[in-house]
DNA sequence: CGATTGCCGACTGTCGACAGTTTTTTGAAG
DNA sequence: CTTCAAAAAACTGTCGACAGTCGGCAATCG
């Protein structure tokens, strides 16, 4: 109801009050409108948003699981602030789960994965070529989440997406540290390539360099501006 | 630094209802009071532990982003059963993390991460002697926490400590096969010895087997007794 | 003038209650 | 005896309210 201000998915009306507060912090915090450390006040959100404290409550407590909150006990709630260290541990859990999800998907590499993730990869350089930043990581995730879906381990997708939580924190460094779409297509398809040839070690050279060339532009970047 | 030091919260008594009732659910799910897939009441659960439903609700959400409940829209939260097939993920992103972790600790194995897995094995094999087979467990993971721990990668521990409360859930089924004292003595030190080869595939070896014999194990266990 | 202590406002943690929905029970018809 | 429907019971989702606690500010003391 008072959730319209800036979701665009206020047209398909969840029926559950948490998760919509879910949804409208989580959008909140990506785009800035909460700062990193800042203080979410409970009785503020629940007047804001036109409900009660209970699923602004347990709303937060969710967002907590994801990482992109921390709650100090008879403080409330802040919006994360990742520092430098922790972000690269984050690259660094992320390369360990891509690793093996792109081991496993080179066993059981099937038609339909190949054609899914070739489709993926077309969707990705369209969106590469326009102007939404935010569109160009969702669907550069997008194409990762189908790899690990196709690799047969649901938990290691689960996983990696409470890794993608926390990177969306930083989604505006992210998207303000421009990589040409070229580069964002070749790095693609020589993914597809390796999986292709089958061969393990071609797989892992080639999600080594592609994770690496990603952390480098996101780590460089909080080392620049915030701590 | 809270890995080894439990005692200084012993001071301060815990003070908020909803941590309580999380220890309390989790225990008790643990031993099995609560079976595989059944529902718990809200209501039922606040007058047993004499609170009201708010702290029962969010310790239940709690749970359920640990994945020891999950919960059904309209209908409640229902203690989670684990099938074959999702055990089995389960062991296998397990490998994929110690794998990593073992990997990076090799890299940095330090005096003070040695004398610290070497006292632990110690600890395991005095438990192992023992009848506690919870104990046994209990020590076995703070074990594989310690490598985690000092591989260097706090991301990667809280990633593996999320998938050690699925491992619970069938704790009385792992404490059932019973493995021989001995063998998880050779098992264990089989990994110190890779560590400190220092080869990166003595230690992949080591750790693939060592995993492989406990996945081996419950996933044996699990398609015996219940699906 | 700086440090300390007590007070005030705001906020979190918790509670009991109400409304809508799901499940169970009951009762009648076939 | 079975089947189906309607009422009843129980439960979840949500709300407003109260009490204890924390941080900030001002007054007091050294």
């Amino acid at each position: 109801m008072a959730l319209l201000t800036s979701a665009p998915k206020a047209f398909i009306q969840q029926q559950n009050l948490v998760d919509q507060v879910a949804d409208y912090l989580t959008q909140a915090i990506i785009q800035q409108q909460f700062l990193p450390g800042e203080r979410l006040s409970e009785v503020q959100l629940s007047r804001d948003l036109g409900v009660s404290r209970a699923p602004v409550r347990e709303a937060a407590r969710l967002l907590e699981s994801r990482g992109l909150l921390v709650s100090k006990p008879r403080r409330g709630f802040f919006v994360r602030a990742l520092n430098a260290v922790e972000l690269d541990d984050v690259f660094d859990l992320r390369l360990c789960l891509e690793r093996h999800a792109i081991q496993r998907l080179a066993e059981r590499y099937t038609p339909e994965a190949q054609r899914a993730l070739n489709q993926q990869v077309e969707v990705l350089c369209e969106a590469a070529a326009g102007n939404d930043g935010t569109r160009r990581i969702e669907e550069d995730l997008q194409f990762h989440r189908l790899m690990l879906h196709y690799a047969g381990n649901e938990r290691l997708l689960l996983a990696f997406d409470n890794l993608t939580h926390e990177l969306r924190l930083c989604i505006t460094l992210i998207t303000k540290t421009h990589e040409a779409p070229e580069t964002i297509a070749t790095s693609h398809f020589q993914l597809l390539e390796a999986l292709n040839s089958g061969s393990p070690e071609a797989c892992r050279e080639a999600i080594d360099y592609h994770i690496g060339v990603a952390r480098d532009f996101v780590v460089k970047g909080v080392g620049e501006t915030g701590e």
